[in-house]
DNA sequence: CTGAAAGCGCTTACAG
DNA sequence: CTGAAAGCGCTTACAG
């Protein structure tokens, strides 16, 4: 079934059937309900392709996600970020084009998303602070937005959980209890997040004039193993509290305190971030950052499309707020 | 840059330049050769709606998740799912479009997968007994494949995991241990993997000559807080055994049994389902029914790549094999 | 092995 | 407000 017939059938030319279909205001009602009965009827839906072809745009979104990511499995971030992005084009009638950028497939991907006219715009949540992604859509013309800011390329538009802001509160919290050395556990430092709430965790420290120990700085990988490794080395450095940049770290952190036979929150005391599922069922229940992980989707998404219908508004920089959630972990109860 | 202009800079004519693209055997060496140099020189790739709409095929697969499960957040078996159907699609040069299905937006999608022309093929991992977008394709020609096999639709292609038989081992294997009073907690029963792994804990009975006992079955709906709740309603009868139809319900119930003042395995022991990361360092490490979710991704994919050349080739119904992982938690330690 | 030409199903100035 | 026509960038018989 296509346009021809639809145009047949209602008694009129293809342009106007395609302008119905597109909404065009140049339709008398009169005409507009004509056609729209007949499309209802017969059920028609436009080709895609066709219609992309001609009009230059698919109403299709990309979204890249980086694959072979540990976190991809363990972590609900993806899966509800995608669940954002997923949401908000079908409230705005788009579809969604999902790459997991493989490494051995990256030359090829990147001319699909980029040259194969498949997506009006691109939404690319990379994490690592060079990508060569990110650099081809720098250079090229296709609108694309970031998750998770860029740290070099000052012109890419991106939408961030404030990272920074979210550390810091956790770390002001652990001082304002009053505990005195406090650690942080830290995610790869090669990926923005990581970088950032170490940068938070400092920050904190400078806000009431302490100075940040290297000593008591370890870094993680984002894995609970990672957090336990990390909390071994630190063990040494008698921390009272630990920030882990992650829940499943701080999880990690917490096994390895056990086993070295030290109580959370009494001896040291714990903050993460995430806000995992798993976290409120820790024994103790984890205090954490959460993050706006659904939010940071669809936000995305509206700051795609209005960029793609305005490529040369100014640059679009969002940070959402993230929020603590005070649970045992971090011994708020104790004082 | 289009193929008139590749065209032009090769000195041959579209129809070549196309033939080239499209590894058309019927291409001199040398020709293929010039033109493929123009082609790399340029970095040329063809525009996707273009060819979808002379070919009539997109290389494009549809892959359709429901949204709004609770599951999305806490198990990977999504996340891995894609994984495996997004690898599969890359290395065989498809694209992958991802709709997470809303039941507010249920009839617009079901349009726009069945009949935009934008996929060759379609991918839906339903999971539930009755949906509208199954019964819609079963009755169109759009290709498609289930992950998780249906009830009811006879003639449905699918590839699954064996729910049933992965059960019936995880319970046989309580039952070798001398286990007596093995109950179950089950998944939703209009899931078709609840359902599934009902049955082999029956089939398991059954193979012994033994009578299920309704008391001992309790439904859970495959979160942790489920699993907890049947645990506490199976308490009252008293078992030696439980196999959780999954994972996060086993932990839910170990609990339960915990508060209880009951040992894992010593009194009670546990199998799961699924072999979640976490299961590992869980306190006693759960043994568990560990299924090949990535592998039924992209074997998924190859099936229905197939089915999209040979339309009329005979039922496709795959079931991948389970594995039976044993830990602490079955106590066959103690044994 | 190669090219000229029709056609895929739309959109969109243009003319009226 | 409506229609005839060109054109989007490919593929694919068809002819040679």
């Amino acid at each position: 079934m296509n346009l021809e017939q639809i145009a047949k059938l209602s008694g009129v030319s293809r342009s106007t059937v395609s302008r119905v279909i597109n909404n065009d205001p140049n339709v008398s009602v009169a005409t507009r309900e004509k056609v729209m009965q007949v499309v209802k009827r017969v059920n028609y839906t436009p080709n895609a392709a066709a219609r992309g072809l001609a009009a230059g745009r698919t109403h299709v979104l990309g979204l890249v996600i980086p694959m072979g990511v540990a976190a991809l499995f363990t972590d609900p971030y993806f899966p509800i970020l995608i669940q954002g992005v997923s949401s908000a084009c079908n409230a705005r009638e788009y579809s969604v084009m999902l790459w997991l950028a493989e490494p051995e497939y990256e030359r090829r991907q990147i001319r699909q998303i980029m040259y194969s006219g498949l997506v009006d715009g691109v939404i690319v949540s990379s994490m690592l602070m060079n990508d060569s992604l990110v650099q081809a859509l720098s250079d090229g013309d296709l609108p694309f937005m970031l998750v998770g800011r860029h740290p070099t390329d000052t012109h890419a538009n991106y939408v961030d959980a404030d990272n920074i802001g979210g550390a810091r509160e956790a770390v002001t919290h652990l001082l304002r209890l009053g505990r005195a050395r406090v650690a942080t556990i830290t995610g790869p430092q090669n990926m923005i997040a990581g970088a950032d709430r170490l940068a938070g965790y400092q920050a904190a420290l400078r806000d009431r004039g302490l100075l940040s120990d290297p000593g008591l700085i370890a870094e993680g990988d984002f894995t609970e193993a990672g957090g336990y490794r990390a909390m071994q080395q630190l063990l040494a450095r008698r921390p009272d509290a630990v920030f882990a940049a992650s829940d499943i770290m701080a999880l990690g952190a917490i096994r390895a305190l056990r086993e070295a036979g030290l109580r959370v929150p009494e001896d040291v005391a714990i903050v993460g971030f995430d806000d995992l599922p798993q976290s409120t069922r820790a024994e103790p229940p984890l205090t954490t950052v959460r993050q706006p992980t659904y939010r940071l989707g669809t936000t995305t998404v509206d700051s795609l499309l209005d960029l793609i219908e305005y490529p040369d508004s100014s640059p679009r920089r969002i940070v959402l707020p993230t929020e603590l959630v005070v649970r045992a972990s971090c011994g708020s109860a104790l004082k």
